[in-house]
DNA sequence: ACCTGAACACCGTTCAAGT
DNA sequence: ACCTGAACACCGTTCAAGT
């Protein structure tokens, strides 16, 4: 009787917003299933604004109120969607060990990047909106065994440990920098696009900017093309092999 | 009449929110007003997300709607407040041209992330909302004066103009990364703070863990240091001074 | 031209109540 | 123990109306 009501109320929103319309039985609801119905919304149309404890319930065939019983709060229940979002970036890296270390570093990052461009919802998640502290102590375990094994890498390669994690936490942080730029780039564009305006091209004469008139040709708007992601992990990787040349051969 | 009755509605506020008590009198509301008072609820205590239409009038002694005279929307408004915050950025970098390029870089990105981490509400505004590209004509015409500027310097020191503006980019957007992940990690401290939790101390012991247990001497939590900041422009402008030094002895 | 309040659809959260 | 709807304070935005 009451699923016979609640369907009838929401019968205006169409097939999809029916797909739960049997409600869910007791017992049935559980924070795993939340979690997903959480990160399926995400991974969606919307992002992570889409998010809403009404939609989440509504995808869940559910009370709003229910949520709350396995989520104190939506910043809760936002906690938990990082973690798992952590579990499946953590997934999705490759181990390139064995290679020379220069090599090793251009792939990992290069990768690190591609998973953040292609998943929008693991960069909002897990670039913009939490530092990689802020995690369960089971997700800080995975993400110290990744540090273990990158780091050491770069101190069988001959790097002192300091340097060693001061020289992956630089490129992480480069390529999360690229990453924030190339998102919030993009978004900017698909807000104009939706009206109808363009992104506005500075009017750039050559009499008063000469150099930036000429650079116009090596340019790439917020840096945001993999040969400009590139360029800076190529000075940096260069940092680094003068550093790794200084320490047998010092002056 | 109808400020008495305004008065009486919000005298539980306190006194602060009553500054505005005798409203506005016609034809004295204007964009320029609207977004400075927006700047100044920005930069304080709440922060971007303390920002609303409503408390906004409230602060201004203006019905909501009026807002919507001079703005179309919330995003609009948010766009304005973005030039004003960037127009105080470009104000606050200092010129370091006539130092040797390195000490001028080193120099020039501290700066530039000491100005994001004493004034969060830019940090927020220009840092993870926006990027460089959505500013007004104007906005980017100033933008493009200080890469004229900064990518000059490097050109006279002998860059290639492609690597001139690649290093520039690179540093800006390596010290945005810094700026994003320590903004992140105070915020994170402060929402744990306000629980009276502590942020979660990954259980390293050496045997599973056995560099990181000994880098954890040499570890800050999210890269969030100035001496880490440090480290890793060191590594790239070590790659730019390598870089350099190929362009007239090449091998 | 400028400013208004009433109203709408949405949000996060609490609470007292049901089983 | 689990799930519910009613209710509250807040939000962005529209609209018809006032001067």
């Amino acid at each position: 009787m009451a699923g016979q009501h609640r369907a009838a109320a929401s019968k205006a929103r169409g097939p999809t917003a029916d797909r739960a319309v049997g409600r869910r039985p007791r017992g049935t609801l559980n924070r795993e299933d939340i979690v997903a119905a959480a990160f399926e919304l995400v991974a969606g149309e919307e992002g992570v604004d889409g998010l809403s404890m009404p939609r989440l319930a509504r995808q869940l065939g559910v009370g709003v109120t229910s949520l709350y019983w396995y989520f104190r709060s939506k910043d809760d229940l936002m906690a938990a969607l990082t973690e798992e979002a952590a579990d499946r970036l953590y997934r999705m890296l490759p181990d390139y060990r064995g290679r020379p270390w220069d090599e090793h570093l251009l792939r990992y990052f290069r990768d690190f990047r591609r998973v953040f461009l292609d998943n929008p919802a693991l960069c909002d998640l897990l670039v913009l909106r939490a530092p990689m502290e802020a995690r369960s102590p089971e997700a800080t375990r995975r993400f110290f065994t990744l540090l273990e094994r990158e780091i050491g890498a770069l101190a069988e390669a001959g790097f002192p440990l300091r340097d060693a994690v001061d020289a992956y936490m630089t490129l992480s942080v480069y390529t999360r920098g690229c990453v924030l730029n190339e998102r919030l780039f993009r978004s900017a564009e698909e807000q104009l696009g939706r009206g109808g305006e363009r992104m506005p091209q500075p009017d750039m004469d050559s009499e008063t900017f000469p150099l930036m008139a000429e650079a116009a040709m090596c340019w790439a708007p917020s840096f945001s093309t993999e040969e400009k992601f590139e360029a800076g992990v190529g000075f940096i990787i260069d940092g680094l092999r003068s550093r790794l040349a200084g320490y047998v051969n010092p002056l």
